[in-house]
DNA sequence: ATTTTTACTGTGCACGTGCACGGCAAATTT
DNA sequence: AAATTTGCCGTGCACGTGCACAGTAAAAAT
């Protein structure tokens, strides 16, 4: 295969010591002999076997995982199935994960959940940065304890932060815009209905809705684009309530814009799809089973797809090219922004159960 | 981290060596012995260290890549850079690539690259089976030399081969005729555009014509499927002469359906698109440079997109898992279906080019 | 002139697994 | 009873790299 460190020192002529400190930079060589085997190095294409060194080094990485607990929200199943999946591969490698899960709704438990991940003294946090306004103090602590943080799902806007993954909510906003506009109806009313909750906190969510207004208003769209809070997605009298108020009046309704993943919850408790029947376009995220049901009743027209486990998947795969393989990684990394209907649907379930399946 | 041989033999009261013949079932061990240390492996669910494994067999796994000469045509180029790419990483674990390019126009030149794939004495062949004729009886030959043969891009069915990776090209055949319908003109007309060439021998050609023509019977569309056969898809007389054609009877034309990855060819040598203007849906494939631009420039309406380099990554890890982790491996590796528009065609060239950094 | 420092370079063990070889009793054959 | 075979087990080297330690000259200091 490959030259080996043994080869090149007996092309040197000299012992594989020497050798070693060259390519690790260790010093105590001489000038001369340092450029013999440099040229080596360059003639014969050296490059280290990752596999012997790992096996050399024996020295675990560890990696806090912050994430929320799956038991609040079905969403944060994926990234973290995502996340222990290759969890077995990187044993090998030395790469070890501890959890610290927090309640989604609850930012005690995210504060506590954080400062459990640095205390631990990890090599790098994989964090889920729900709450805003507590994550920049919390970041500048791991910062000054000097351990970097990866970002995945929500954006958040610091030089601490080694890597966001995820993806890009403004032009997944766009996209909706998009969608919409393809419907050659006449009506011009969106909804778009937000979690109260998420409004106060994710920006991200903002962030889907300004990229919408954006397609709007570059595309000359004169949509009309009207915000909804809903307080509580998990009570049906709540959900029935908006519903009625949404069609009450006379229908100018385009289309609806579900920020989160929870379109199944209002579609599934109320009588919003009956009474629509198709007359307006809805867009929804991520391939939840609920979700993708509704997708297939065609309840549902357009769900787009986030690949949280890919979210949890990448990140890991960040950190080892990080920490095993020295690589510079991308500060941002932004995931495509799938359009899924129900005549692609089952290949985008394919490829995720794969995905688990063949992950390194 | 895990537990290691040393320690179970340690455990189990015998040497290492033993441990290893139990593990291997290389027999040479009483019963008693054996009980004693599979239990151990059991309850301290010992995994093997897959570096130290493949360090020591120290066997390199050579794979034959049977795939056309990207010099003839561009798209395949980016399955090749997905193989290429992932080779460094391979090599450590003994993996090795040897290419042998043929000419897609030339069904010899075929024939000889697998020949020649198949007399290098590889563990598997990574194939493009371009002519179908051919490769049957070519598919035979290495059965019986009991060469595994993976297949990327056009699909075969042979129970021959180990893995099929590619698109279902019927359901992207149905994603495009959905596509179609969502455009609420009152046009019926669609015009499927293939290359004379690929009819004859391209199977997943038809196939998506097959998934268009499907979608239009389920859904009762109504739309009129004009086939049309270009013989040589790089001279703009003949082109031209084709578009002329097209866009002679009054216009009922509600979109064009490129079948291959060509549709840039036609469209910037001809005056395609000045006189159509955004009148008809245009749907090509794949995200070649030519065609992404017509994307931007709303030439096009749709691409679909085929991961090439995917397909060429997923190919090798797939053979990766099978020979060096002796998984097994899907027989149908479907990828996604993406729907590409002007508004999320960036995400997925960022996709594209991160991956190709980050393989592993 | 002897000791100490400096500037290098070589040696050897470790990581965990695969595998060839050799050893050593007990069972079997001559 | 001696020789051979069989079944079972341990030892030791290899894979390629990291790293601690020892070693060896020449240069500098005493």
């Amino acid at each position: 295969m490959g030259i080996t460190t043994k080869e090149i020192a007996k092309l040197a002529g000299v012992s594989r010591g020497t050798v070693d400190r060259v390519l690790n930079n260790r010093g105590q060589v001489s000038a001369e002999v340092k450029a013999r085997i440099l040229k080596i190095v360059e003639d014969f294409k050296y490059k280290k076997n990752v596999l012997a060194s790992r096996l050399a080094i024996n020295e675990p990485v560890k990696i806090a995982v912050v994430l929320p607990d799956p038991n609040n929200d079905v969403f944060w199943q994926a990234p973290l199935e995502g996340i222990t999946k290759v969890q077995s591969s990187m044993t090998d490698y030395g790469m070890s994960l501890e959890l610290n899960l927090f309640n989604l709704f609850d930012s005690k438990s995210y504060v506590f959940a954080f400062q459990q991940a640095i205390s631990s003294r990890p090599s790098a946090i994989l964090l889920a940065p729900i709450f805003l306004k507590e994550t920049l103090s919390l970041i500048q602590m791991a910062e000054q304890n000097g351990i970097p943080i990866v970002c995945i799902n929500s954006e958040i806007d610091s030089k601490d932060v080694l890597s966001f993954i995820g993806q890009d909510s403004l032009q997944s906003g766009i996209i909706a815009g998009k969608l919409f506009h393809l419907n050659s109806s006449v009506n011009n009313q969106i909804v778009a209905i937000t979690q109260g909750h998420d409004a106060k906190n994710a920006i991200h969510i903002k962030k889907k809705l300004d990229g919408l207004k954006q397609y709007n208003f570059e595309n000359q769209c004169d949509f009309e684009i009207v915000d909804i809070q809903v307080k509580d997605f998990f009570n049906p009298g709540i959900l029935q309530k908006e519903v009625d108020l949404l069609l009450s009046n006379p229908s100018n309704l385009r289309g609806i814009f579900f920020t989160n993943s929870r379109a199944y919850n209002m579609i599934n408790q109320t009588d919003l799809a009956d009474r629509l029947l198709n007359s307006a376009t809805i867009i929804g995220y991520d391939l939840l089973d609920q979700n993708v049901e509704l997708l297939k009743q065609q309840k549902i027209d357009f769900l787009l797809h986030q690949k949280p486990e890919l979210q949890g998947y990448q990140s890991v795969l960040s950190l080892f090219n990080h920490f095993i393989h020295k690589k510079t990684i991308d500060q941002k990394q932004y995931l495509p922004i799938d359009i899924v209907v129900k005549e692609n649907v089952d290949s985008y379930l394919q490829e995720r159960d794969r995905m688990l399946e063949m992950m390194l």
